[in-house]
DNA sequence: CTGAAAGCGCTAACAA
DNA sequence: TTGTTAGCGCTTTCAG
């Protein structure tokens, strides 16, 4: 079983090549003779053109750019994951360039061969991360912050975002204020709790025993810390959770629990997930630009992929706060 | 400015093309001393391998499968995308070919070079799809059955499953039973609407006038049609709602009128995503294997790119009713 | 309208 | 350890 090339197709055809590249590329100069007979004999091979080879003869300079999905836990269940893929389709669509996907496993023996790489979020990607900067390959990293490599990358806020946050609640009277945490291996995770502790330590607020419970942005990590934050004696009046998902929950667990939301116990999320506008008790939360990250990222790498970039480019996009009912000021009679 | 290739480098490093291409395959046999002229040459030339001459001369064989996923409002904000993109992602890591992300726009010019398209939904990709069978490429769609077209699909048993919503509710005692549809032009859409009004009419079981209510899967219709369904004169007494999302809006409309459900309200949805396990009313749904069909299809791609595979296959995979508390037998008391 | 020749940029196989 | 020689499969150019 000898290989199906464009010869053997032309030979069968009895044509040259270049008819058969002609036939395959619709050039309109074909004699519908010719065209019948390659057809036929395309047909009758089975043959299909070699991409690659296409590629590099019509030199054709749509770049490949490479989106690296690191496969940690409950990552394909986050409204997260979907809000980049989507930003970095559109807008490699409009720039006209491929997209590769690739789930990373937790070996990644061969980087795969793209023209750049776009990391969904660093954790579990770094060995990778360093492996590509050193074969000088153009890189972009989402949702995390590189103070030190010399790395393009696009991040949110979660800093700041977390303080206005505190800034917010403390103006609605709450000063027992707790924290669910998310994962604190990721950088978001982290840059949460930071903003929270610094926005309490800025304004002298003790964060009592027990008010930092750790998540890890998953559904049962945050019934077991809103099981524990509920049974404290000093209950707190307000908590802020770092992600809408576990917030949901801590509001429907203070609920089975007679406890109303915002009356008793205020809320906060991190998100602004679509249920997030529509749940029972319509959340406020922090909604962050992450399609438009993905966004700002493939264009910066598009750019570096081209060579239109000079050095690397460290973006934070800012967030905004969206005030909906779960929260109340501690005055108000209930 | 002259283009960088392999053979400018190592004219720079004065060395051959060769050296500099075992450089960049890290083979071991490269002095020092040639490594590090090599390594300079390629950083102050800035140079870049082209992924195509690479994988053409090395004869890779790792192909490359195309993913479209449509671009129709809502699909980004839809579990599906998600878990298409998951179990694809993850199969083509474990069968060692690269996965590229298409989102199909209005216009889709040309298609990406590919050994092989999978369709995340047929569903605004009709042309497309015609133009790649006639091209002759290996296709998989997935959630659609083509009965005629010899192209292999892997789809869901939507309408099986829908009739099983409607003996599940008629055990339960209801025969007043609404529906709110998805896109109808969404055959997965169609086929739940149809499965429900076969079911009722095998039990000779009347369609009241306006218990059918045309959704499109997103929240907003779901509320319209909802409200309708709500501010019937004769209510029904259960609602088989074509999508969690949209039977969580259900729920929590009718909770806002203040019809309790289950008690007085049943509501059935489909999806099973994971807030309808944690919704304030735990929602009885129907659960489709999105990441399977994924994988399956993806596998199957796969079996035709290779030529392992002869005719066209169609694989239609099964769901399950999964019971919550939305639903309730319309004899207890309340 | 068609075909021959010359690469596209890289690597496999061999030879030195 | 290094370089030479052939291609990989296709398209471009340009002459027929």
């Amino acid at each position: 079983m000898k290989k199906v090339d464009i010869a053997l197709v032309a030979k069968t055809a009895r044509v040259s090549t270049m008819t058969v590249s002609r036939v395959i590329n619709r050039v309109p100069t074909v004699s519908a003779e010719n065209q019948r007979r390659v057809l036929t004999a395309i047909k009758q091979l089975g043959y299909r053109p070699n991409p690659s080879a296409q590629r590099l003869a019509s030199g054709k300079a749509k770049p490949t750019l490479g989106l690296i999905i690191p496969r940690f836990e409950g990552i394909f269940h986050s409204y997260y994951a979907l809000q980049v893929i989507k930003g970095c389709g559109i807008a490699a669509e409009r720039l006209q360039c491929d997209l590769l996907l690739h789930v990373a496993g937790g070996n990644t023996p061969l980087l795969p061969a793209v023209d750049g790489l776009l990391f969904a979020d660093l954790f579990g990607c770094e060995e990778l991360l360093d492996r590509v900067v050193d074969d000088r390959l153009p890189v972009v990293v989402l949702n995390h912050y590189l103070e030190e490599l010399p790395v393009t990358c696009v991040a949110i806020d979660n800093r700041t975002a977390a303080e206005r946050v505190v800034a917010y609640l403390v103006r609605l009277g709450h000063r027992d204020i707790a924290t669910i945490t998310g994962d604190l291996k990721v950088q978001a995770g982290l840059d949460r709790l930071d903003g929270f502790m610094k926005a309490m330590r800025a304004r002298h607020l003790a964060v009592r025993d027990g008010y930092v419970r750790f998540g890890n942005f998953g559904l049962p990590s945050a019934r077991a810390a809103t099981e524990a934050l509920l049974a404290l004696k000093e209950r707190p009046t307000a908590i802020f959770v770092a992600s809408d998902d576990m917030a949901l929950e801590t509001i429907h667990m203070a609920s089975a629990k007679r406890i109303r939301v915002p009356e008793e116990l205020s809320v906060v999320g991190f998100d602004d997930i679509p249920s997030a506008a529509t749940a029972h008790v319509p959340l406020t939360t922090v909604r962050q630009p992450l399609s438009e990250m993905a966004r700002r990222g493939t264009e910066l790498l598009f750019q570096q992929v081209k060579g239109k970039a000079r050095r690397p480019v460290k973006l934070v996009l800012p967030t905004e706060l969206v005030e909906r009912q779960s929260c109340r000021q501690t005055w108000l009679d209930h």
